[in-house]
DNA sequence: CTGTTAGCGCATTCAA
DNA sequence: TTGAATGCGCTAACAG
């Protein structure tokens, strides 16, 4: 006779004639049981194809076994790129993935921020883009372990990793500047942001570096977007005769050096020849354009796992503090610069 | 006196002085209840904050209040938009979205199909990009509601929800054409994939409305890949005369149409000068790219919504039978077509 | 209309 | 070393 649907801890234990807390300590390896009598469980546990259910483990546990994630948006690549990262080493802990997307520019961030702690989660992964601290963010770190990933807010000791933006500009930046262009710009990110403040400061060494006088290079902001990028190229390259504008473009991400490379490109200007032009981010249409884009790439995957480990060790109890982890970047050369 | 954790209906009944029954019944509407009984319920939810354990409810239901997700990759924005319009559709339900991620081959596609039933899902979604039915989705549909989105397979009886594939090629393959041009070439997607044999088909109804005949319209097959588009274009272009090349040329899907066209301009074409291009999907590039390209624009965001839908409506009982929903396109007019 | 009670499947005491 | 019994928080009979 049959029971309804999947098996039971119960099922298993009539099968192999035992009692239940004996399969129950089979699985979990919570205490030595006698060969024989594992034998019989492992091969009822096999014939009735038994799998634990994980809701009622949890519930018994008092354990979400979830863990949250504040992301702006998945259908961008880098961010679903953490979000595999993160998924790749909590599934080994058979922990699932709680979504919450703030949108492009964090708008419901406070909301999730409310909301997550309700949805029952052990901790919670912070990947921001406003470069502010919320009051709700505030709140959340002290009721939850809390990992910042990719983008750091001020003021909170919490762990965080990212990549090493600062050095991944100063290299790309280096690489452009060693063309010998002497006319250099700069298009940064939004001001506040972590990894544009970052950037910025590694462009400023590389400029250094060619000894470059920071008055003789202006910086024009943007907001990581394409359009912005266009805007920002426009005030450095029309309206200004070809021999005064800048013919070495150091951009805070790859979106705004291809609006970039539009403006230039209807400018009359050829890349790289008449303008050097490097990006960050290494996002996939760095290498379809024509040129195709020099620019930085980062392991967003790895961002994601690292994290994850970061946020597991503290719900294990492990104190991190204010733990930094800057992953190392790697500059992908392509056509926007000259060897 | 505080109770550890968070609050439970047991917090509750006792605050407000009821059974726990019925502070069930007036949380899931179960049955009437006196208004003056309500107002004392929810107050007592209200100052003990209490949220209802989704395990216990759902332990209790027996129903594991999630629904799989079988797709080849989220870092594709198409997959994620797709993973978002379902994410729309369930949370309503206060159902969540258990991923997997079978590769963008779909090699890890049978191992899912095997894993899913185990991690106990209510229904199933999947997409795949193989165009063929394997074995473990034969059984997955014995043991669950399933429903195919974007990507259908052949020879099973489920609900499917895709684009109009056919009908969108065919009116952006029309636009190419308006051009008058008349040397044309297609480069189409995948043997035995279903987006890619409707959008072929949709490109021979275009080419027939303008008088073409099959046996003078070179058709390359590629793998809806930047790199394939690379290679067809190549044996199209490359080692022609340019008098003889094609000047309009139909790609299935935009990746490959970039692709091409980095050949079409090494080989010193113009475009859309001398060659007119569309392709299909509207990823973001298609609109960074010089010159911005034509394509179709599909909304993934709506085809996940609506394969939620129908799943949520098998899971209640419904018989779709092998509905089939094909939402439709836009054509988006850029810069590789003339006006 | 409301309260009491019996499990959902599991981990974990406590006896044996 | 093993088994019986308890309850995690909840829904759904059932009795009042």
């Amino acid at each position: 006779m049959m029971s309804r649907g999947p098996a039971t801890l119960r099922d298993v234990a009539g099968h192999a004639g035992v009692a239940i807390s004996t399969v129950s300590a089979y699985i979990n390896q919570t205490r030595p049981i006698t060969p024989e009598l594992a034998v019989r469980i492992r091969d009822a546990i096999r014939e009735l194809d038994f799998v634990p259910n994980a809701q009622a483990r949890n519930l018994r546990m008092r354990r979400a076994a979830s863990i949250g994630l504040i992301v702006p948006e998945l259908s961008n690549p880098f961010f679903a790129f953490i979000a595999e990262g993160i998924e790749d080493r909590i599934s080994r802990e058979q922990m699932t993935l709680t979504l919450s997307q703030t949108g492009p520019t964090g708008a419901r961030e406070d909301f999730y921020a409310e909301l997550l702690p309700r949805a029952r989660v052990d901790g919670i992964i912070v990947v921001s883009n406003t470069g502010k601290t919320p009051m709700s963010i505030m709140r959340l770190i002290e009721r939850f372990p809390v990992v910042l990933a990719d983008e750091y807010m001020p003021g909170i000791r919490v762990p965080f990793v990212g990549s090493d933006n600062r050095r991944g500009a100063r290299t790309v930046g280096e690489l452009a500047l060693s063309s010998g262009r002497r006319r250099a710009a700069v298009i940064t990110g939004p001001e506040g942001l972590w990894s544009a403040e970052a950037r910025l400061a590694g462009y400023r060494e590389a400029l250094a570096s060619y000894s470059f006088a920071e008055s003789d290079v202006p910086i024009v902001r943007g907001d990581y977007t394409f359009d912005s990028g266009v805007r920002a190229a426009t005030s450095l390259f029309i309206g200004t005769p070809a021999t005064n504008s800048p013919d070495v473009l150091l951009a805070a991400n790859d979106l705004m050096a291809l609006g970039a490379m539009r403006v230039i490109r209807q400018a009359g200007l050829r890349i790289p020849e008449d303008v050097v032009v490097v990006g960050f981010d290494d996002i996939p249409a760095a290498d379809m354009m024509h040129p195709s884009l020099t620019t930085v790439s980062q392991s967003a995957f790895a961002i994601g796992q690292t994290a994850a480990d970061l946020l597991l060790r503290t719900i294990a109890g492990e104190d991190l503090g204010d733990e930094r982890i800057e992953l190392p970047t790697t500059v992908v050369r392509r056509s926007t610069t000259i060897d």
